[in-house]
DNA sequence: AGTTTTACATACCACTGGTATGATAAAGCA
DNA sequence: TGCTTTATCATACCAGTGGTATGTAAAACT
């Protein structure tokens, strides 16, 4: 049989997309091979350039899965956290959550670390605009409104603090000596609060 | 004539690198082939191999060519700014000049980009670390002696601005809306001296 | 002078991402 | 219901890739 209903068709499209970022996130993309994709996936190549364009593509529909997972959970761990005594809160909690993503082997592979070299810069600037930069940038935008920070800052703090987000997340993975998550978020606390 | 004198083949294996260095840094890493680098380099597959055992360890040396270069390069500011009124003076002097290097394409692509990917992270690291982090570290902890930053937050911290000044110069060289070199490196000085 | 070693050049190989073609069952249509 | 079309793959194939094996000539050494 070689003609499946739309339901089956979406099942084998979800199983390569599964195989895929399990190997994506384990091995990195370029140790993963498209045979060892449809094999893991139980199918053949012919069914994987059929549901996608080629192997940068279904990379970045992996690389879009993640991110958006990961926007989620930040927008919502922000949201839950919002204080009326203090400002800081919700930010502080919502760049919590993504240091805990950006310590994670799966975000650090695909998203920081083959996302920037298989996607060309700039694709990989877009959407990476769209999420991350633009969640710090409104917290601060926030941070701003109140006082906390000065407005012209936004665009250069946010860039920074996301960057410095994601170092933290490479050291702890990377076990630096006297590093923990916790002695690294208030280290990040502390550039956060120290800022006028 | 197939063998040469040791000047010549010096020779051959510097016009290698200098074809890689080239190709790396304008197409990347996954876009050079080595039947590229040898066509720029007026050689062949022999002598490449000859010289270097693969392509990523001729990568990794056009990796070191650059990082040294930098290295040198912010120590020599660092060292030549150090001033008696402003404990701060060094230390900023080697940021302003490793957020310069931060924003040329060839560093971007070579060591913040392709880097990460090609070699695998634990390599990174600890070439990374002999470099970029430890001056980093070396700076916080000369401000941490005179008194303007905790002691034990040097380790986390110098992770964290060293990666903000990689977000800083990606910010630039991507052309953010009202983002400039000078507007990035106050926003990452006021950073710095807001740290108790 | 003869032998060994260095510095390549060339031919070759397994594998890779990607394409072209073929096959078959589902869906649309008369 | 029968016929055609089309979606969903499976298979065979291809150009290009990093890497290896082999050959070879000149330098270096004894």
């Amino acid at each position: 049989m070689v003609k499946r209903t739309p339901e089956q068709a979406e099942e084998t499209r979800r199983k390569i997309l599964a195989a895929a970022r399990h190997l994506f996130e384990t091995k990195g993309y370029r140790d993963t091979s498209i045979a060892a994709i449809v094999d893991e996936a139980g199918t053949t190549k012919g069914a994987l350039f059929y549901h996608f364009s080629n192997k940068e593509a279904l990379f970045r529909e992996v690389w879009t899965e993640l991110q958006l997972e990961m926007d989620a959970e930040t927008r919502a761990a922000a949201a839950a956290a919002i204080s009326s005594t203090d400002p800081y809160a919700a930010f502080l909690a919502g760049t919590r959550v993504y240091f805990k993503w950006a310590s994670t082997e799966a975000y650090q592979r695909i998203v920081l670390t083959d996302g920037r070299a298989v996607m060309g810069l700039e694709r990989w600037q877009e959407d990476d605009d769209r999420l991350g930069r633009n969640n710090v940038a409104n917290g601060l935008r926030y941070l701003a409104k109140q006082g906390h920070i000065s407005e012209a800052r936004i665009v250069p703090m946010s860039v920074m603090l996301l960057n410095a987000l994601n170092g933290a997340g490479f050291s702890l993975s990377r076990k630096d000596p006297g590093v923990t998550a916790d002695n690294l978020f208030e280290a990040f606390e502390e550039l956060l609060r120290g800022l006028r």
